[in-house]
Formats: C-alpha cells, structure tokens, sequence
DNA sequence: TTTGTTACAAAACATATTGTTCGGTTTTAT
DNA sequence: ATAAAACCGAACAATATGTTTTGTAACAAA
C-alpha cells in the first residue's frame, strides 16, 4: 500500500483516539479530528465516508487483534478451561487489556465505554464460541446454548468495565478469580 | 400544573416514543419531535434544554415506574429470594415488561437498545441493592458486594436483551428459570 | 368577569457541522 | 521521465442547533 495513505489513516486513528480519550464521541467534529490529525479535510472523506465508520474500523482493529491473539493461544492455555486461573484465557486477555496497547484501556474507561464494550462483548462471543461452545462445554447445562454464550461474553466484559471503573485496584490474577467464581458451575469441571 | 404543560410534555414524549420506534436516537432531530408533536420550536426548548435531557427524562419515568413496582411487591414477593420461580421479583419484572406499558419492548428491542438498556441497569441496581445486598445475601460469596450486584443486574438485562432479541418466544416463567439457573448458587440458597 | 401571569406560536437569527466539488500540487511506482 | 495516486485548500449547499423577538391565547385567582 501507498507510504501516504498508510500514514494518512495512521494519523487519522491517532487523533481520534486523542480525542476519545478526553471526550465524548458524540461530542467529536470530523473537523476536529481533521485538525488534530493535520490533514486535509478532502482527504478524511477519502479514507472514511463518515465518522461512524472510522470508529467502526477502529474497533475492529483494537478487539480483533486481542480477540485473535487469544484464539491463538499455545494449547496449555486453552484445551482446559478447568477453573485453574493460570491457565485461563480470562487472565491471558486481562494481562494483555493490562499491557493497554493504543491506549484501549482509556477508551474502555471513557465517557464512550458502552460503545467500545459493545464492540469488546461482540468479538468475545466469538472467542467463546471457539473455546467453549464448539467443544461441547456449553451442553446439557438445562439453558440454551447461544443464551450462556452471550451471558459469559457480557459478564467478562462487565468484569472488565467493573475493574476499570474501581482503577484496576486489583490484579488480573485477582480478577480473573473473581470471575470464575461467579461463573462456577458453568464455566469449570 | 398547567394542563398545557402537561398536554405539551405528554405530546412530545408521544412524539419523541414513535420516532425512537422507527429510527434510531442519533437520526431523529429536535426539529422532527417538533413537527410530529406538532407544537411550535420555542416550546420545545422551553420544556427541555436539549434532545438528551428528553431523553433521561423519559427514561427516569418508564424505568423508575417499573422498579418502583417491583420494590413496593407484598412481602412474599421479595422477602425470600429463594430460588423458586413463583415468588421471583425476576419473575415480576418480566411480567410487567410483557405488559408493554408506553411501547417500551420497542424501545428495548430498537436499534437503540443499548441506551435504554443501561438506563435499565442503571434503576435495577437500586432493586438488587435492597432486594438483596441489603439483607446481607450477597456477603462472603469471595467476592466484592457491589461487584455481585453489578453482575446480577447486567445479567438480568442482558436476559431481557436476549429475549427480545428472539422474539419472547419463552414465556416469562421459562426465562426466569433460565436466569435463576446461570445466577446458582449466587442466589438462592 | 376582570386581571395579572404563564404557556405557546411563528419567524428570523447566528452559529456549527456535514459531506461534496473543483482546481491545483506533491508523492509514488514503473 | 511520466502517469497515476494521494493529497491540499477553499468554497459550497444543506441541515441542525439553540436563541431572540414579538405577539396571541389560555389559565388561575380575585
């Protein structure tokens, strides 16, 4: 790809993520965005037809990048999702929301948190599809399955948005226990 | 109050009500809830100082009425939070949700689901609070009190969401049994 | 029924944002 | 070197917001 437009939409991402840090989404201009990412206003519409889908793409980018490092995970991590916390992928994705890779930590605290937990809880369910459902885990527990699919993608993310907004006081490790154990019997032996 | 005020204020809450039915939140502006409620721009501003406060205000009153209702149940409704189905404030909520007071499954099923979903939370916290962490079920589970009742309440709204979601295809009384089920053993016994 | 108050209407207003268009310049790849 | 691309900047119409002004109608209380 062109050197410039992989610049230009840098650019873009990096001054919308400034501005999300301090303020709403809603409260963003497209010519803000313009002015702090210095480019011409031409050019953002070139890259994206609106800022709903500057967002979208940025979303994309954040969570499908946890999400796939996680489904990719060394086999220890995910073949027994037994309970034991060192070896949940909970505490993998806990540790690398830690890690706070392009800021997404601020993102999630925002004003705008909903909109990004949204986003968060929609890649999660595929990742629990992956790690519990197809594998026959989810079964015979007397609910539908796509129904204790959702409620274990939401709660996590609730454990997430929880952990931020206290200032993520307590570990991972800490987190990752908690949230097991609201989830025993269902998720565990 | 003036029965103009009130003749005003309802319209426009009418108004305001078909619009989120048929679009969503961000698409309507001030000038369309003017144009159906049929009353002139200045009143409009005069009732409320921007779309966003119309909307809280709608909110505070279809949410606060529910939860209001389900916090005044005769005793045997919420005094032993045991599990059994019949007795459930779960149960309750659901029922009067079925109701459909002011169209409000639509609102909780529209493309703005997420908005009213969080007011949602936001006034089922209260219940869970007295309902339970106020007579000290939610004590030495392992984890903290106000993150139990964060869970119980995103976890009954994401029930609700997942349910309209499909249509309400389960009666009230299976979806109660659903949610009981992934609450074990945090409630009831 | 009169009177003072309050709510409403209509139109105009300044301001801001959006998304597009047009001419012209710089960068890139071949 | 050259053609294609990505860029810039300025201007544009269209739309939305929230305010102001001037006047009318409904109200509640005497």
């Amino acid at each position: 790809m062109d050197r410039r437009q992989k610049k230009t939409r840098e650019a873009i991402f990096t001054a919308f993520t400034a501005l999300l840090a301090e303020k709403s989404y809603h409260q963003i201009s497209v010519q803000e965005i313009i002015d702090v990412a210095d480019i011409g206003r031409t050019t953002f519409y070139a890259h994206f037809e609106t800022k709903e889908y500057l967002l979208k793409d940025l979303c994309e980018e954040l969570f499908g990048h946890i999400i796939d490092t996680a489904m990719g995970l060394p086999k220890g991590h995910y073949h027994c999702p037994c309970g034991s916390e060192e070896d949940s992928v909970f505490l993998h994705l806990l540790r690398h929301l830690q890690e706070n890779d392009r800021n997404i930590l601020e993102l999630l605290s925002s004003e705008n948190n909903e909109l990004f937990l949204s986003y968060f809880k929609t890649n999660l369910k595929k990742l629990i599809v992956s790690q519990y459902a197809e594998k026959g885990l989810l079964k015979e527990q007397g609910v539908p399955e796509d129904y204790l699919v959702n409620h274990i993608s939401a709660s996590f993310v609730e454990t997430v948005s929880w952990w931020l907004s206290g200032d993520r006081k307590e570990s991972p490790e800490k987190m990752t226990e908690y949230f097991l154990k609201i989830m025993h019997p269902i998720i565990g032996e």
